[in-house]
DNA sequence: CTGTTAGCGCATTCAC
DNA sequence: GTGAATGCGCTAACAG
């Protein structure tokens, strides 16, 4: 037999007082008297009364619940974005509510399903609202940021990287250490961040006179793909000097394929470039130069983003581009000698 | 300004029905005739009605949701047991809401914020619930599911590994490839499974005649503590020809300690063994044999485990001990030559 | 500061 | 098979 489960009802009782006082009790900075709040309080505590979270929902017509819509698993270092994304919105007093993207024509349901649950905000990783979806959001008043995408032209808030940025330090570091031709691998082609890099390493070299991309690549994601891939580039007339891979596993293919199955030297034949820093990256046996992903500050972020316009929901969709660092490496060639 | 809600009163104005109709439309198998249903659905459609789960879980008792506490978020692949669990959970109709274990004195807490939100079921990944914990959640016939751990005594329902089985074939391996002086590392000294294991490798290499465990260390858990660690155990007088690393990343940390700082072969100077079969076990550079953790079956299990106590609240507790395999690669030793 | 009243949106009795 | 009434547990608006 279930135990009764306690209501405010009972905790009214046993402390003598209305209901509306135990709702009071719990709601933080409400009109009670220390003294009331204190008895019930205490009757709660002897009775193990909590407050039914779903009732307050229903007559708030809000909960504390955040929708968040995980794609990506398996790249990256996404999943640190999510356990950080889940801790810090618990400590503002927030629960998360987390759905897989298993499906991508499916993300207009996904967000339905979460909006059933009254969640107060969205937060979408490593995916885009498709407009409509996002234009739904923004009509409901519903605070959405998106992580690891930009989005542009959605009206979505989003959090991600300065990838244009990034791109003209990649192709600096590069022309800097005299490469002269440069191979782009990546995963998929319609990731938008992606696209800034990958541009403007193409348009920096290309005005360098003395570098150029000679190959870009996409469908190439993971550690098998890239050792296959780096085969393939040298069964070509025109080799690299360099690589610059989307992702770290990748690049760790390329550095293996390049060793183990072409017999070259890295970095004296051949310059590779991660993303992401994974722990893989920094191991004695490959060392490679990549690129720092700011897990803390994209977080904060996102869940700044979120917070101010929990609060003001009139405020405007922003953006905002964080920067990254070259952690440089062995797998790269020295400046000059 | 937000768009007024649509309820299911605005349905039953359109389509001329009750409200009590526009629910029974939206319950499985409730009685309604197919016409009506068809109106229900239609003027439902139109108006882009969906029905307030809120509302339904309050006078209902309960939710869909299931509660989901994680930890080891870094240890291990258990990120894919968490996305895979979540990817179940949704197509059996239910919703997750995540909670991060930060402070594993606060589990009681945790458990408690989610019941608040009258969670169905409870799934606690890589910990164990303290036995009031669990007492009070068969208490209210909230079915409870423990994965990767295995809560001896405190009457959960438990998914994990065989760890005496595995134990047993690690040393029955190491034994038959002739290794005589065995270390064991791990993270954490008072995980269950990992005890299993360990006892396991320990009693059937005792009683081997041949083989012994000449070190069993806790507190070295990933890439550096392990490359740290080996140096450390081959300062000592007896040093091991053969290592078992519950993590991975502490075993291939082992192998480059070994290979680069001690200038050891491997395997022909010692053999090492790591857990879990993450992605860099398979890589060229170090080709590590490893145990394969049956993440589909872990959460199968577990998904099976909490659905039928969904149907059947009075079912036994249930521990599922899943067997695991051997992923032989390069770091060890061959059988004989 | 406190109690009373009236819903939040839905599912469930019960009559019909 | 259907509609009218009742209540899930709580907060908000109102008097006092």
């Amino acid at each position: 037999m279930a135990t009764k489960r306690i209501t405010s009802i009972d905790v009214a009782n046993l402390a003598g007082v209305s209901v509306a006082a135990v709702s009071r009790a719990f709601t933080p900075g409400a009109s009670i008297a220390p003294a009331t709040k204190k008895r019930v309080l205490e009757a709660a505590s002897t009775l193990g009364y909590q407050p039914n979270v779903i009732a307050r929902s229903l007559n708030k017509r809000s909960s504390q619940l955040v929708g968040l819509l995980m794609s990506g698993w398996n790249n990256f270092g996404y999943v640190d974005v999510l356990r950080l994304l889940s801790e810090r919105l618990e400590a503002h007093g927030y629960e998360v509510m987390l759905k897989s993207v298993l499906d991508r024509e499916k993300i207009g349901e996904y967000v339905g399903q979460m909006l059933q649950y009254q969640v107060a905000a969205l937060v979408v990783v490593s995916e885009v609202l498709p407009a409509a979806v996002a234009a739904d959001c923004t009509l409901r008043g519903l605070p959405t940021v998106l992580v690891n995408r930009i989005g542009r032209g959605t009206g979505s808030c989003a959090v991600s990287v300065d990838g244009t940025n990034l791109g003209n330090s990649i192709a600096d570091f590069l022309i800097e250490r005299r490469h002269r031709r440069i191979a782009l691998l990546r995963g998929r082609a319609d990731i938008d961040y992606v696209d800034d890099v990958m541009n403007a390493i193409k348009e920096r070299t290309a005005t360098s006179g003395s570098c150029e991309v000679i190959a870009d690549l996409d469908g190439v994601l993971g550690y098998e793909a890239g050792r296959r891939c780096i085969s393939e580039l040298f069964s070509r007339a025109e080799t690299p000097d360099g690589v610059f891979c989307s992702y770290d596993h990748t690049a760790i293919g390329v550095m293996d394929g390049a060793r183990i199955d072409l017999g070259l030297s890295i970095p004296e034949d051949l310059s590779v470039i991660g993303n992401g820093d994974r722990a893989p990256a920094s191991w004695g046996a490959h060392e490679l130069t990549t690129v720092g992903y700011p897990r803390d500050e994209v977080v904060e972020k996102a869940v700044h983003i979120l917070l101010s316009r929990l609060e003001d929901p009139d405020l405007e969709p922003e953006t905002a581009l964080l920067k990254t660092d070259l952690v440089i490496r062995a797998s790269t060639r020295e400046k000059s000698v």
